[in-house]
DNA sequence: TGTACATCAGTGAACGCGCGTTCACTGATGTAC
DNA sequence: TGTACATCAGTGAACGCGCGTTCACTGATGTAC
């Protein structure tokens, strides 16, 4: 079924076992991308991909789920460069936090089964009780930390305002980004024929709308909102 | 491993054989929400948590996909009914929006396997081709058009502009709220303790950051948006 | 009112499949002497 | 320089499991006469 030639290969020699562990990696990554279905990639299936006997795997990876974990990891890893690379890309904070989104969203359609796996899976524990690559490990990366230094420049820049908090800001952007591309994942076809230009669109309005959450209070619900609104914009400056 | 009782039941009498249909319904979706995988429930479960033997699943249903389709048709009427109602107890079309993405992050995380069902899995063609609660089925339906149309009271009362696209502004409130609540459930731990108040920020972020569009222009990306974005905030009127 | 029969809801047992994982094994390779 | 041996990467075959699905069947029920 798996459409791969498994060329003869040579063993590794003494010492150098570890040399299996990277091709497993990238074998299981593609037939994820692949298959379209990290659940439906069998350890067998890497195994053939690889060129190399079930039972090898089983010398790199206690089970299948470490290797799963693995490749989250690998996965992981690529999305975070993609994110620092975009953002290196300009000096000013708040065209850096749309390019993260943006370049967070083309990671995300460029590899929409890697991105499935790291971001829309329901949490499965560890053995060991921890949740693989939760809120905590990203929250502790320093991409999500360049993110809400970004975020304070941002606030320092007069953008958003000195009482709002970079973390929160934080986690509104990326749900943002999520939520557009995730939905352009599972329901193909919204947002029309450019998909990119929807999620462009909803990160820009949830970068504006903090910094108008900023200028209106936290949580500020009044009791006409839309009256309270058109008020508002009605005096706004015009704009350039 | 499930815990249902079976008591022993009575078959349907002649004519009747439909009655076991919604039984079937509940059990798959019961057993949805207790083992929190959609893939792990089997029709095997499901017959033994309705008292009935296997084959019968097979009287009712073509097949498991026919059955798991079944249960994304209720789940997404017991959604929208959600949304609808919760939208019903306010005049303001602005808090009209807001109440219906709270009414839809609350479903999700009161029934995180059901709500994953619907709007987190990555599309799965039909035997004829179509997508099953792909866009097209959600866009059709009358909570969206009821969406669509409070955006468009929005605009009449200069919340948002005239030259805004409802179907924009709907798509993007829709991608907050799933994007925040997308993340609570993928995530757990996000944005502290109140999950629900994160949403509602999001949510809020991106209602108000599409107001700030209509004022500045769609796609306005300006050299320096750092400090276009200060100076007009700089001058924008106090709020109350 | 009684009975033979067609209908139809529901069943028990089995099929074949692919899966994760294990076990006893092979044979190449480097090393000690 | 030659050889016995320990090490270690990798294997072939099998285990047991749960799954979706099918098939020939049973037996209660309503109906025609």
């Amino acid at each position: 079924m798996t459409t791969a030639p498994a060329r003869p290969r040579r063993r590794a020699r003494r010492g150098e076992g570890e040399r299996l562990r990277p091709e497993i990696l990238a074998a299981a990554k593609a037939l994820m991308a692949e298959i379209g279905d990290a659940d439906a990639v069998s350890v067998r299936a890497v195994a053939e991909r690889v060129g190399v006997s079930t039972p090898s795997i089983y010398l790199h990876f206690a089970d299948k789920a470490a290797l799963l974990d693995a490749v989250c990891e690998d996965v992981f890893a690529d999305l975070e460069r993609a994110m620092e690379d975009a953002a290196a890309t300009t000096e000013d904070p708040f065209e850096g936090l749309r390019l993260r989104g943006m370049a967070y969203v083309a990671f995300a359609i460029e590899n929409p089964e890697h991105y499935r796996l790291v971001m829309m899976r329901m949490p499965g524990q560890d053995h060991s009780g921890r949740i693989p690559f939760g809120r905590d490990d990203i929250v502790a990366g320093t991409t999500y930390h360049q993110l809400t230094a970004a975020v304070q420049r941002c606030i320092d820049a007069g953008v958003y305002t000195a009482d709002q908090d970079p973390e929160l800001i934080a986690t509104t952007l990326w749900a943002a980004a999520h939520g557009a591309v995730s939905l352009v994942l599972a329901k193909p076809g919204i947002g029309g024929e450019d998909a990119m230009a929807l999620c462009d669109y909803v990160i820009s309005a949830a970068g504006l709308g903090v910094a108008m959450i900023g200028r209106l209070g936290p949580a500020d619900h009044p009791e006409h909102p839309s009256a309270a609104l058109a008020a508002f914009f009605a005096q706004a400056p015009p704009t350039t």
